[in-house]
RNA sequence: GCGCCCAUAGCUCAGUGGAUUAGAGCACCGGCCUCCGGAGCCGGUGGCGCAGGUUCGAGUCCUGCUGGGCGCACCA
C-alpha cells in the first residue's frame, strides 16, 4: 500500500499496480478465470521511452491463462482500469498486448523536488518494512592475512548490507571468527617453530604448516614485546597442547587485529565479531545436536553422531560428532546458525567462497530440520578472483606465498578502485581483475569516470556560488523550464534511485548500483555537454542549478553505498 | 563418476519477473574545446558456445552436448 513516506516513484507505481490488480481481478471474473490462474501484476520500466513510463504485460498473461487474444484482453482491461486522479496522462495498447502508461510530464519535477528535499536520505525506502536481516561475510580463517577474494566478499557484503538498510531492512553486519579447530592448531605449531627459529634453534619447517612470512612477523613482534625470557617461558610449558593453545591464541589475536585493520582501511565495519570459540564453550553445539535429535534427525553409526540431511535432499548424511567425541565444523556451523536464528533475524544471508559451495545443501537441510522456514537462510557464493597485469596472471605474493593479499591489492590500486571493480560484477561470476586498468588515474577507469562526474558537479556549484548563485527551493512551475532531452533523461535516472536500491536489495545484487552510478555519470556528462548552466537565462539557470544539485546528491549517495569516495576535486 | 557455478562484441562484463530494436567500458577508426573541469561529448566497426524443446514470443525457461572453474572428509 502506498504510504506518505514512500518515495514518489514508489507511490505512483504501487498505486498504479493496485489499480491494475483491481482491473485484472474484474476481467478475470468476466473470463471466468479461477483465482490460482490469475497472473501476478507488476509494472516495468520500458527500455524504450516511447513505450511510456511504465508498461504491464498483464493482458498477455491473462490472455494466455484464459486462451483469449491478448490484445482483446488488453482492450477490456484498459476499459476497466480506473485511472482518474492518477499521474497517468494516457494509456495505450502496444505490440502483442502491452499496456503502456504515459505519465503527465510534470511528475518528474515533483521527483526532482523530492531529491533535493530528502538530500542525504534520498534513495531510502520502506520496501523492507523494518525486517531484521543479517549479512555475514568475509569470515576468513584467522590463520593468515586476508586475500583478494576476501576483498571481493568484503565489498559485496558491505554494500549489500548498506543497500538492504537503505531499502528499509534493519541490517546487521557480522564476521564469524573461526578461532578454533585444526587450522588454528596448525597456526600455533607454525608460530612456535618460527619462534624457536628466531631463538636460534635449527628447525626443519614441516610441510602442512603455514610457510608465509606473516608468521615470522608475528614471532618477531612477539619477541620484541615479551623479550626472549618471556618467549622462553612460554615455550617451556611442558604440556604441548596447553603450550600450543596459548601460542595459537596469541597468533590468532594478532591476525584478527590485522584483518580488522585492513577492513577498516577498506571502509568495512562490522557490528559483530562473533567468536566460534566462545560459541563452542557455551555448550551451543550440544544444544544444537539435542534440538536436531528432538526433531528426529539424528542417528548414531560407526561410533559417530550423524545428521540425516538426506531427508532434506542432501546426497548423503553428515557427521556432526566424530567418533573421537569432537564435533565437526558442520556441527559448529549448525550451532552458529541456530544462534543466529534465535537472535530473531528474519533472514540470515551468508556470503561464502566457492570452496564451500557444496555445503549449501546441508545448510539448507539443517535450517529446515531445526524447524525454520526455507528461505530463512540464504547463501550467496562469491566466486574466485584472478588478478591480471599486462595480460598475465598475477599469483605470487610477498607475504603469503600462494595468494595475493587484500593489503597488497589496496596498496596497489587503492580502496576506491578495488571496491568499485568488485562491485561491477555479480557475485557468482568468475572475475578477472585488471590491475593495470584499476590503477589508471585517468579516463579509461570507470571509477574515475564516476568520481569525475561528482567532481565536475561540485566544481560547477562552487563556480556558481562564486558568482552569487545557489540552488533554490523552486516550485514545479519553475522547474518545468527543464525541457531539453538531456535534462529529462538525467532527471528520470535520478528519480529511479530508490527503486534501484530496493531492487538491488530484493535481488541481493549490489552490483547493480555500479551500473546505475555509471549511467548517472554518463547522463550528467551528456547534460553538461549540451546545456550551459551559468550563462543561461536566469530562469533556466536556476532550474538547472537544482538539477545539478540533485545529480550531486545522487552521485554522492550512491558512491557512499559503494564505499567509494566522492571527491569534490580531483 | 556425481553435484554446483560460468559461457553475451577482439578483451572484461551488464542485461534487474520472458516481452517491442541486446547494452557499457577497454581496444580500433573518424569528428567536437574563443564558453561552467576535453579525466568530457558525438558517430562508426563488432556479439548471445552448439543442438533440440516449451511458447504468441527465449540471451533469459527445460533437456542434451561442448568448453572453463569449484567441490565431492569423522579438515575447516
Amino acid at each position: 500500500m502506498p504510504h506518505a513516506d514512500d518515495p514518489l516513484t514508489e507511490r505512483i507505481k504501487s498505486d498504479l499496480i493496485a489499480r491494475l490488480k483491481t482491473a485484472v481481478g474484474a476481467v478475470a471474473d468476466q473470463l471466468g478465470l479461477p483465482a490460482p490462474d490469475r497472473p501476478q501484476v507488476y509494472l516495468e520500466v520500458p527500455k524504450d521511452r516511447r513505450h511510456g513510463d511504465y508498461a504491464s504485460n498483464a493482458a498477455m498473461l491473462l490472455g494466455r491463462a484464459a486462451r483469449q487474444n491478448p490484445r482483446a484482453v488488453a482492450q477490456t482491461l484498459l476499459e476497466t482500469l480506473e485511472l482518474s486522479g492518477t499521474q497517468v496522462e494516457r494509456a495505450e495498447i502496444a505490440g502483442p498486448g502491452f499496456i503502456n502508461l504515459h505519465l503527465k510530464p510534470t511528475w518528474i519535477y515533483d521527483a526532482l523536488r523530492e531529491v533535493v528535499r530528502l538530500d542525504e536520505d534520498y534513495g531510502r525506502s520502506r520496501a523492507g518494512g523494518g525486517q531484521k536481516f543479517q549479512v555475514e561475510f568475509v569470515s576468513a580463517n584467522p590463520t593468515g592475512p586476508l586475500v583478494v577474494v576476501n576483498a571481493r566478499a568484503a565489498a559485496l557484503g558491505d554494500t549489500l548490507a548498506g543497500v538492504l538498510a537503505w531499502a528499509g531492512y534493519e541490517t546487521q553486519r557480522e564476521y564469524y571468527v573461526d578461532n578454533m579447530g585444526t587450522q588454528v592448531d596448525t597456526l600455533g605449531k607454525s608460530f612456535e617453530l618460527r619462534l624457536r627459529e628466531l631463538l636460534g634453534e635449527t628447525i626443519e619447517f614441516p610441510e602442512g604448516c603455514y610457510p608465509g612470512s606473516y608468521v615470522i612477523d608475528i614471532a618477531k613482534e612477539f619477541l620484541k614485546e615479551r623479550g626472549e625470557a618471556g618467549a622462553r617461558r612460554l615455550l617451556g610449558i611442558d604440556d604441548e597442547k596447553a603450550r600450543r593453545r596459548e601460542l595459537a591464541a596469541h597468533a590468532v589475536e594478532r591476525i584478527v587485529a590485522g584483518h580488522k585493520d585492513q577492513l577498516d582501511r577498506y571502509g568495512v565495519h562490522f557490528d559483530e565479531w562473533f567468536s566460534q570459540k566462545s560459541l563452542a564453550e557455551s555448550g551451543a553445539v550440544d544444544r544444537a545436536v539435542t534440538t536436531l535429535r528432538k526433531h528426529g534427525h539424528i542417528f548414531e553409526q560407526d561410533g559417530a553422531v550423524w545428521f540425516r540431511s538426506t531427508t532434506f535432499g542432501d546426497d548423503k548424511d553428515r557427521v556432526v560428532v566424530r567418533s573421537n567425541g569432537e564435533p565437526t565444523y558442520f556441527a559448529l556451523d549448525i550451532a552458529y546458525h541456530l544462534n543466529k536464528f534465535e537472535r530473531g533475524f528474519q533472514k540470515v544471508i551468508d556470503l561464502w567462497g566457492p570452496d564451500h559451495a557444496s555445503h549449501v545443501t546441508r545448510m539448507m537441510a539443517m535450517t529446515q530440520a531445526l524447524g525454520y522456514p526455507q528461505g530463512t537462510l540464504e547463501i550467496l557464493i562469491v566466486q574466485w578472483v584472478r588478478l591480471l597485469s599486462q595480460g598475465q596472471l598475477v599469483k605470487m605474493s610477498k607475504r603469503a606465498g600462494d595468494f595475493v593479499t587484500m593489503e597488497e591489492l589496496i596498496d596497489e590500486v587503492g580502496k576506491d578502485a578495488a571496491r568499485f571493480f568488485f562491485l561491477m560484477r555479480a557475485a557468482e561470476s568468475h572475475l578477472d581483475f585488471d590491475l593495470d586498468l584499476a590503477k589508471l588515474k585517468t579516463a579509461d577507469n570507470p571509477v574515475f569516470y564516476v568520481q569525475y562526474a561528482h567532481a565536475r558537479v561540485s566544481s560547477l556549484l562552487k563556480q556558481a556560488a562564486q558568482e552569487g548563485f545557489a540552488p533554490q527551493d523552486l516550485p514545479v512551475e519553475a522547474l518545468s523550464r527543464l525541457t531539453d532531452p538531456s535534462e529529462l533523461e538525467l532527471l528520470r535516472k535520478l528519480s529511479y534511485l530508490p527503486e534501484e536500491i530496493a531492487g538491488a536489495a530484493a535481488a541481493r545484487e549490489p552490483h547493480r548500483l555500479t551500473r546505475y552510478a555509471i549511467d548517472t555519470a554518463t547522463l550528467f556528462h551528456k547534460f553538461y555537454d549540451s546545456c550551459r548552466v551559468l550563462g543561461a537565462e536566469p530562469e533556466v539557470r536556476d532550474a538547472r542549478l537544482v538539477l545539478v544539485d540533485a545529480a550531486r546528491i545522487v552521485l554522492r549517495n550512491v558512491l557512499g553505498l559503494l564505499g567509494v569516495s566522492a571527491p569534490e576535486r580531483m
